[in-house]
DNA sequence: ACTGCTTATACAACGGATTGCGCAGGCACA
DNA sequence: TGTGCCTGCGCAATCCGTTGTATAAGCAGT
């Protein structure tokens, strides 16, 4: 039950909208901790309510209005003891690595273009990763270095899985000329 | 929903017990896929009630019986079908690196400390992993080149992973030198 | 005109997952 | 003799997460 001190982190440096934490979950710490936009309102109310984080309303015209969130002393406290108390261990769920390990009932050429278009948005990811590594390299205050850091393990996460992803198309490329 | 199709996945080459799944759950696909006993018992049960597995009842004795479980044509057929659907994308939950993203107001002592572990943790896995990587490199037989690659993924995960924790040490180390 | 994307928030329902508990015997170690 | 660990199976409650649906307005492209 930690998304809401995954909020906290990023409530920490800035005042931000549910619909800004939900584009922030689907980039950079998605990659560590995903959430939908339901799950993100959900938390942000109950947040409010354990007065963890306030809100200000905010008008805006051409669009609709939002709530800009900011995080309490209260807030701050129990981020904390979140910090000092021992990390639950990873969770994962890759359907794909499921199926490339019970590959050999599967369709060869099928999980190669599944594979391709993983490549696709993997390198799109990791240029992403750099771009943003990059300008936070030139400005460097206290803060910014652990945020190097999250983005540095995106990047080598990246680069292995593509490192991986071409032994995995030797060997159902291979499969798939022993077939003909 | 797919731990029904990991379980599936696993018993497409062996017969295997509900504790047997849970330790390679907890071992090899345990990086890819978690899932704790209750799940795994919960849905064989399924699995047998819709004839996706059957099993058959063992005595032992000195140890409590066990029921070892064996995919089904239907088991198989529910497996190549699920291979051809896109897979889900991945999901992570890791609440490590959430700390790392909010170690500004964390004690670096504290977090080096669970950096250490971690480390210990990931080199004994590494170690596993080129253990069994070596075994099965022997013996090439059709569907171990694919139990291989998941092996691999796991071995280049550890690799980043190790090389990204001598990163955070570095600055961890460095912000407490800075504190004294 | 229509489709679809973006900004913005939120409820309801369902199913999946975690946590807690319980049983049961054997083996090893102190 | 007690403690803890390994082998094995399972139920119940609760919590988390996903999916579906709703509203509302603007802007871009076909």
């Amino acid at each position: 039950m930690s998304l809401r001190h995954a909020i906290l982190v990023l409530l920490q440096d800035e005042e931000a909208s549910g619909y800004d934490l939900a584009r922030e979950f689907a980039n950079s710490i998605g990659l560590v901790w995903n959430a939908t936009h339901q799950q993100i309102y959900l938390e942000l109310g109950k947040l409010n309510e354990q007065n963890m984080v306030h809100y200000r309303h905010v008008p805006q015209d051409g669009k609709p209005d939002k709530k800009l969130y900011r995080i309490t002393d209260e807030g701050r406290q129990e981020l904390v003891r979140w910090l000092r108390r021992p990390a639950a261990p990873a969770r994962v769920r890759d359907a794909f690595m499921v199926k490339v390990a019970g590959a050999a009932l599967a369709d060869p050429e099928t999980l190669l273009g599944e594979l391709d278009q993983l490549v696709q948005q993997r390198k799109e990811r990791l240029a992403n990763f750099e771009a943003e590594a990059r300008k936070l390299e030139r400005q460097s205050e206290g803060n910014s270095r652990f945020q190097h850091l999250t983005l540095r393990r995106g990047i080598l996460d990246q680069e292995a899985w593509l490192a991986w992803a071409e032994e995995v198309r030797e060997v159902l490329e291979d499969t798939l000329s022993h077939q003909h």
